[in-house]
DNA sequence: CATCATCGGCTAACACTGTTAGTCGAACAG
DNA sequence: CTGTTCGACTAACAGTGTTAGCCGATGATG
């Protein structure tokens, strides 16, 4: 766990695994401490075993380091969604299960990675980079969600299928709030994840149009 | 609005008078930049007009400066809703007047202050400090919104009063998640709160039983 | 083969930061 | 008149992000 002293420099085509070590080490000490101001370029130098300047070959500056970490948790927590809905629907389950399985894979994911799901909302996106370059990586997140509600007002309630992105604003906006609120509260819930799912079923049956009855699967 | 450079010592009971100036200053550096590193407290002394370490005769440390800070905006918050719901009571708004009166109030606070509000959820709150000695101040906010539909609902169905909590943490969690998602979306939705009215209004027409006849009062 | 640019990385240094230790004048208490 | 406390200050330490400049090895090019 101590810096590794010596090193060798990779082979010249070979700059990007440095890169790679330095995202690692970096998206860590993030899941460990979840403050910013914990990540510390020299710390990050010492673990990886390069020295601190080192890491400016590879990302323009900290920030820019801690926006591509937070990018590809946001990455990772879609393909986690869409994979559990398509996954229940392999195996048959049908439209409120598939949503459900959705919903789970994403309180797994901010409570598996709580510090990094905090870090993701709570971060000003990229202040300097210009702006409209690409579209905030939360746009993907949103489409995730409003996909899930679309596909499940289109088998269950065709007709009320134009509310699909409401009720994905609602689903999400309300379950994240659920977590963050769950993640700050003192102890008694902390480690009660049941009341957390049972917030999730009351909040499904309010917000989706009933289905033919709610398949007991969990 | 730069750096006042004599200063003459607070008389000798007038020490408090300071911490006051020390505390302004941080919530206003706070509110503009919205990070907390971005606040320093040789930056506070500057515009206070005191050298840095004065600032430890009434903060331990900078952590706690920062919490003081949001203890203030929690409680601000927490007043302005029960204020909101109370003052349209006594204007004599239906109980779904209330509701919406207290949840614009929260709206308002929340676009108002933007970087103290995202500071509020976005911080560990004191983690150094003994975490039992009295309850995370979010309980408060909490409990301002179970408040708020016991109140709605004890009047419009008492039958489901029992759902009281589960409903205030629906409504509570909703919002926040709408107004994080609200503040880091890019520019088309940042400029334009309706789209947020709309959300919250199709949000509480699917969460809170139906009343006689929503109100168009707004 | 010799040259030269580029890659991968390092050292030194600057301007800051939070925080601690120790000091100093003025005001009040005995 | 003496001591203590209050309200502040200066000096200093350790650590930070970031920039400028250097250096050895590798690869392409003449």
């Amino acid at each position: 766990m101590k810096s590794q002293v010596k090193r060798v420099p990779n082979a010249r085509g070979q700059g990007e695994r440095l890169r790679q070590e330095i995202l690692g080490a970096a998206t860590r000490i993030l899941e460990e401490t979840g403050r910013e101001d914990a990540l510390s370029l020299r710390g990050i130098a010492r673990e990886v075993g390069i020295s601190a300047p080192s890491a400016y070959r590879h990302f323009k500056n900290k920030a820019d380091l801690v926006t591509t970490v937070l990018d590809a948790t946001y990455r990772a927590l879609a393909v986690a969604m869409s994979e559990a809905g398509e996954s229940a629907a392999a195996a048959g389950a049908d439209p409120w299960g598939r949503v459900r399985a959705t919903v789970t894979a994403y309180r797994r994911f901010a409570i598996d990675k709580p510090r990094r799901y905090r870090l993701m909302f709570s971060l000003e996106y990229e202040p300097d980079r210009p702006p409209a370059t690409d579209h905030h990586p939360i746009g993907t997140m949103l489409q995730a969600w409003t996909d899930t509600t679309d596909a499940y007002l289109a088998e269950v309630a065709p007709s009320r299928r134009s509310e699909a992105q409401d009720l994905g604003i609602h689903l999400w906006t309300a379950l994240h709030g659920q977590l963050v609120l769950w993640h700050t509260l003192p102890s008694p819930a902390a480690g009660n994840e049941t009341i957390l799912i049972e917030l999730e079923e009351s909040l499904l049956r309010r917000l989706l149009p009933a289905p033919q009855a709610p398949s007991p699967t969990e």
